[in-house]
DNA sequence: GTCTATATAATGATAGAC
DNA sequence: GTCTATCATTATATAGAC
């Protein structure tokens, strides 16, 4: 038997990519071959269940990066401001500064089917856990730390679609900044 | 010759709620002939450029929902804040307190399209002058209430979404009144 | 302006050789 | 584990009757 042509990560990493981009109903079983250089049917032997496969099986190789960079800075000896530092620096790397979009984003539109959704909206759980959890740490109510978690998740995605609808990266840029100012301050807003 | 079954505007208004739902891959011509109560002949008669004139008609039908829901408030008399607060009534009932989705957000992955991308911009941009507009009728420099428009426009996007993939409505509702209270505000943040 | 019927291409998915 | 070849289905789009 011919020996595998990249590891199972890097199509997994590969599939993402064109998850993300084009969503589940724009990514077709030819874009996905090419991406990965693998045939058609290479691609069912790796995922059986076919494209809804795929794209669970990318949900859940998500789950593994968002743990990297969301959960091991939370398991560190640092300070609370520290940590939501090496998050925010791993998502704005992770987002290219803004001009790659979201895979969670992108897959709302089919969060129709139940295969796609069940799974989507645990990564977004997973996500707003590990913010909600550094709330916590940093001694705010867990159900305040919640709230925050959920309005910087948003501003988030929230940027990432006017970066992809303008063109404009300093949305992004922004957000994150908000996002390092506010997730975890006792802050209140001042009219004058 | 038969008469028109329904009036265009709501053809394009059957067509707009298909777009927004499931995006421009994820809308057959089988769910948009269906939605419309018309066979794929008659849309075509329509729209003879085919699914992208459907998709930028609706895109051109949006621009119209936006100026009534953006700019007629604009044109009154009323305060600034309560022009703000006419427009973000409006557009909590578009959305349905967040549980629907924005068509700008599920075009974005379909942007590579040139007859797609370009409208989408500007559609985009017609309504972050909007909120620009009345910044600056508010007093703020004109940079400043751009970028206050950027991140008004993404939180009321990234609450749609974060709401599409958990099913918390609570995230909308706190972004539009962070929105109302941020827009306009001559604010600083506070840490104590 | 709408319909039925059809053309043509692309889609997701399989079978079987190596 | 990958490939070529092919399947059945669905997709977009058209032709022509009424």
């Amino acid at each position: 038997m011919p020996a595998a042509l990249i590891p199972k990560e890097e199509v997994l990493a590969r599939l993402l990519e064109v998850f993300r981009e084009y969503g589940y109903e724009g990514a077709s079983l030819a874009v996905l071959s090419e991406a990965t250089g693998l045939g058609r049917s290479s691609l069912y032997h790796h995922f059986p269940g076919g494209k809804e496969e795929m794209a669970t099986s990318v949900l859940a190789y998500l789950d593994g990066l968002l743990k990297q960079a969301l959960y091991a800075p939370l398991e560190t000896m640092a300070s609370p401001n520290k940590k939501l530092g090496a998050m925010l620096a791993v998502l704005d790397e992770v987002y290219d500064g803004g001009t790659k979009a979201c895979l969670l984003e992108r897959l709302c539109a089919s969060a129709g089917r139940p295969v796609i959704g069940g799974p989507l909206r645990r990564s977004f759980e997973l996500w707003l856990t590990a913010f909600e959890t550094l709330g916590v740490d940093a001694g705010i109510p867990r159900a305040v730390a919640r709230s925050r978690a959920e309005d910087a998740l948003g501003r988030i995605e929230g940027a990432l679609v006017v970066g992809a609808g303008t063109g404009n990266k300093r949305v992004f840029a922004r957000a994150l900044k908000d996002v390092r100012a506010t997730l975890l301050a006792n802050k209140e807003t001042v009219a004058s």
